[in-house]
DNA sequence: AGGCTCATGTAACCGGTTACATGATTAT
DNA sequence: ATAATCATGTAACCGGTTACATGAGCCT
């Protein structure tokens, strides 16, 4: 459902192809939502049927004909209505298999889950560094909006910036305590 | 797939019947993990066609009869496969159409988006009660197992609180922010 | 009488993923 | 030549959600 209001709401914006879409997700939902390609095309057709959002053909000479898409009236309002109710139970309710693999942990040994700690505290490090990026991203995309439409976008950005973090410290604690259990039993044997 | 491994976790320490996975889900999973009763129902029956489960009908008097479900060998072999190999793509790459709400805030005024903020707040202080539940969870369901398969459920825990915590001061930075961008153009006025 | 716990399911639906498919132009 | 960018899709699948359905026994 929400892939569909971030087309309306990249389309508010401004109209868009596909294509366009595609990259703008790329380059700001998807620290927090994942897009597909291939899903994005058949939102759009889902969207276009529905009448909240309207599609016209750009023919190009120099490259690959375009639909540009522009949002309607009705999806202006549908997307409105989907903002003002507030935030959805996923706010708090997050899903995640690899906390499942923790809750588990105690199927292996104390340096086994510890290495497993390690490799997921390693990509949180380079996807914090990736995260560096967004600043200027934002500058890029945001340099003929007016401020106000851009704080949320940094809202989003300071959001994962805190939540990598918290991964990191959480993770070495983790990594201590396992190693402190690893170092108690070999002084037993 | 996640809902899968779950069961057979559990059916890992001992054998359970559906309504015992409802339960262990609700009282431990459910924090990262939310499963309905019918796909758990659903997912049983997948497992025991698959091999990896068998199930026996306990015959009760007192209460419906049951089915008590235990995890075979190829099941174990499973689901200790899922568990090495290692954290999943999910890890650091969470959806969450709140954050996609917040992206788009530019849409409302400063104190509409604020008042957004204020009720995740609050939510996010319920939620942050609830956990203090948690540690005697851990100890009730734990109290028969070795300490070194019970630190593991601390430690998600430990990174549920991290989680809700950051999420309060991060809303908090937020609606001060918006706040204060609210009374510079009152004072324009 | 009414609500809670125990106990197990079916059916319809849908959002999203994976894999596959095509083809032009532009830059190196 | 060949890799990258621009550009748009189809088909099969599947994990998970929502809604619905049933029924016994226990407690107040």
């Amino acid at each position: 459902m929400s892939l569909a209001f971030g087309i309306l709401g990249f389309l508010n914006y401004t109209p868009m192809s596909g294509y366009d879409l595609v990259k703008a997700f790329e380059s700001s939902l998807q620290f927090f939502w994942h897009a597909q390609n291939s899903h994005i095309y058949l939102e759009l057709k889902k969207l276009e049927k529905k009448g909240y959002i309207w599609g016209e053909t750009v023919i190009q000479s120099e490259r690959p004909n375009k639909k540009i898409f522009s949002i309607t009236e009705t999806g202006r309002k549908e997307f409105m209505n989907w903002l003002f109710e507030g935030a959805d139970k996923d706010a708090t309710h997050f899903k995640s298999s690899f906390l499942m693999k923790v809750f588990f942990g105690g199927n292996m040994t104390p340096a086994q889950s510890a290495d497993m700690l390690r490799k997921f505290k390693t990509e949180c490090e380079a996807y914090l560094k990736n995260m560096e990026a967004a600043p200027e991203s934002i500058e890029k995309y945001g340099y003929d909006m007016e401020t106000y439409q851009t704080i949320y976008w940094q809202f989003t950005v300071d959001y994962g910036y805190g939540f990598i973090k918290n991964c990191i410290d959480w993770a070495k604690r983790c990594i201590q305590k396992l190693e402190s259990i690893n170092e108690e039993n070999l002084r037993e044997d």
